[in-house]
DNA sequence: ACACACATGTAATTGGTTACATGATTTC
DNA sequence: GAAATCATGTAACCAATTACATGTGTGT
């Protein structure tokens, strides 16, 4: 299927015109940072692949040994690839939420260490929240006349929805655990061996 | 870290009393399977290693060679494990949303293709929500009482929030792409060179 | 001269999917 | 006894992170 991360690659390119894999990591962060990541184990060498199927190609400085800035920008066939892959279908790729997971069991561990976690998850959330704005913040200065512009909000407003909505359940969700913490204290009160909260 | 694997597996366990590999991924599918997957080319070898660590143990039949049903369950040492995996931080794992991807440079091969991307995210997420809703009405029937019940509510209503929000988005993005893909049209009609929709 | 940010790359390891091969049990 | 489904397991492969090693250019 050829990793993602070779589309991501394509597509910066189709925006930016050219950059370096350095610069490419730092764009991936500060535009679809909050829905993808890429190391530079990743890029790296997927440039080198790139760079033999001829799908981009460095501009400037050919070999030069080690070393130095390499700047790459899409070719032909890289745009024309590019493309292609944006017709197909997307793939769901299988959800994973640990945070889910762990409250999920949590009944294992009691009301107070779900608490814990939904916090976390709230605190998590927000700080998520204040960069997806500062990135919009950022693009609408900046790019709002750019042709790409509107693609760009919608994505990002998918997020904000999204962690919205998060936010809110997570009100409802602690007052329920913290609900559950109340009733288990009382029930430890009145019959310590009651409502088994640790050891199964 | 030991892959999270180890610890769907001691949390299933924890809560079914007794499991084999196989209907561990049924249960998976049937419960967290809108969060959580995981594969027999996981869970198998998973099993082996976790019996190894002494976290479970084969209720009943030992060795018996190869093939017959093998079940599996906690050790005092597993439960230990997973009480303290439960408590610790989680992590997010590094999101990559493919989908966003594609919306994200969807300028590249015009409105119309995000419109059909779009669509599709809406009726994943409509069956998503349809198994949702199932998962919740069978545990609500069978496991009202369960001690577990109120923490797997949570994550339940949690998905529901997440899909709805992600519903609500989707009605949004429809208008504003199709708003895009008539202006491209009138567009196109004015300067048949115009706003490139196709072939590169 | 030194520090620091910029920049590239590799090796080791893990985590995971998929496809395949095979055996056991039930049901007709 | 054939078919279906229950059940276990392995091998090949791919994707990805992490830690590490190294080099370059700029400012002080």
């Amino acid at each position: 299927m050829q990793s993602q991360t070779a589309y991501v690659i394509l597509g910066l390119l189709s925006i930016e015109g050219k950059q370096s894999g350095y610069d490419m990591r730092k764009t991936i962060q500060g535009s679809v940072g909050y829905f993808w990541g890429e190391s530079y184990g990743q890029i790296y060498p997927m440039l080198r692949r790139l760079t033999a199927e001829g799908l981009i190609a460095q501009s400037g400085r050919g070999g030069k040994g080690r070393g130095g800035r390499r700047e790459y920008s899409l070719t032909a066939a890289g745009h024309a690839r590019l493309q292609e892959w944006l017709a197909v279908p997307y793939r769901m790729d299988p959800p994973r939420d640990e945070f889910l997971l762990k409250l999920f069991f949590g009944r294992e561990a009691g009301p107070g260490v779900s608490v814990r976690h939904v916090r976390e998850f709230q605190e998590k959330n927000r700080r998520v929240l204040a960069t997806i704005e500062e990135i919009g913040r950022l693009g609408r200065e900046r790019n709002a006349r750019h042709p790409h512009f509107r693609f760009w909000m919608l994505t990002l407003e998918y997020g904000v929805a999204q962690i919205r909505a998060a936010l809110e359940w997570s009100e409802e969700a602690l007052k329920v655990l913290q609900q559950m913490e109340s009733e288990c204290r009382r029930g430890v009160e009145k019959k310590p061996r009651g409502p088994a909260k640790r050891r199964r």
